[in-house]
DNA sequence: TCTAAAGTGGGACTCAGTACCAGAATGTAC
DNA sequence: GTACATTCTGGTACTGAGTCCCACTTTAGA
């Protein structure tokens, strides 16, 4: 069984990251306190940072979700196929659908774009996933030596740079270039 | 001239930094608040906020400056050398030397790996290098196209992917290894 | 229906960072 | 050296994030 405890607990953080995130979207990030947010959810703010551990996990709480799928996506690749390889096609199985709401996306882009807060946060939670993706890519590559070995943890870190240099492209197209491409065209030109 | 009052304010930004990294390997970053780094450098907490933004750049106040340096080496590399050769040669203008003060740098690493909010700010700071260095690597690439083509940033932050990786493998290795070799290792496997 | 576990709001607290002010120090122009 | 404008300084007060604790309520599950 799921628990039903846990069920009503995800279904109260997603509709206060929802209050939250219009919110922000309306006033900007810096200007909504968390007692604003928790009131406008309907609870007391000692509530709210039950919910949140940071005011920038109601914007990027999905990350480590994300962090862990894209792991599973790169650990379900066949075994003999390169690192490189594995993660793009990884990244297509995570980031390379159209989606379904590119306006809430390019709306997030620009609230990321001009604060420094939650740019910090996203960062943290980027290096996370990073140190997910580098034991399955030193296994690609073969190196069992991996703290002391700088290779894998150089190509994780590398293909999210990748990663963000495609999601940064497509932001200032306004979502009009294709991410799949732009991903492609990133990962290439190394 | 380069100004008298300029000279002193860097001279004391310097001393309060030696006092805050002090206390701090003592007694861990978080536990030694800006007071009492003010208090042991004979200051008051206002000016002590006056000499440095964050109580984290007490530690990382220098990066910066390397950022500009980082970038000025890289703009310095002969105009025809390959953008991925150029970012090697202009690391090892900056951090192949070997250090002066590898106990310290030590120190620093293990710091920066169990304070959260020092390697959040570390990243935050390693964007701006990114960012930096983002337009001549584009220039290097032959692409004028800067925003919308993923690339010149994909080159850039996989290269400070690759920095970061040796810069690891430094730590993990206690400064046995040499980062010039930890450098070329990461970034040849691109 | 009972009970142990989990969720709740409130209040008090720490600390980083900002704003403002009045006074002290100091470089420069005369 | 004197005068002046600029800069530096400490103090006080404030906001807001995040933590801790406590007493009370709710509720899942047997």
């Amino acid at each position: 069984m799921t628990g039903l405890r846990d069920r009503a607990r995800r279904a109260v953080r997603a509709e206060v990251a929802g209050v939250g995130f219009t919110l922000f979207a309306e006033h900007g990030f810096d200007q909504v306190t968390a007692d604003q947010i928790a009131a406008a959810a309907g609870m007391s703010r000692t509530s709210f940072f039950r919910y949140f551990p940071t005011k920038e996990d109601v914007v990027l709480g999905h990350l480590e979700e994300m962090g862990e799928q894209l792991t599973a996506a790169l650990a379900a690749r066949p075994a003999d196929e390169g690192a490189w390889v594995a993660l793009e096609q990884a990244f297509f199985d995570q980031f390379g659908e159209t989606l379904e709401d590119p306006d809430r996306a390019l709306r997030l882009a620009r609230m990321m774009q001009d604060t420094p807060s939650l740019r910090a946060r996203h960062l943290e939670k980027q290096q996370n996933w990073q140190d997910l993706l580098t034991p399955e890519v030193a296994r690609r590559l073969r190196i069992t030596d991996t703290p002391t070995d700088p290779r894998p943890r150089a190509v994780a870190g590398a293909a999210l740079a990748c990663l963000d240099a495609a999601n940064q492209a497509w932001t200032n197209s306004n979502g009009t270039k294709d991410m799949r491409e732009l991903i492609t065209q990133a990962m290439s030109v190394l």
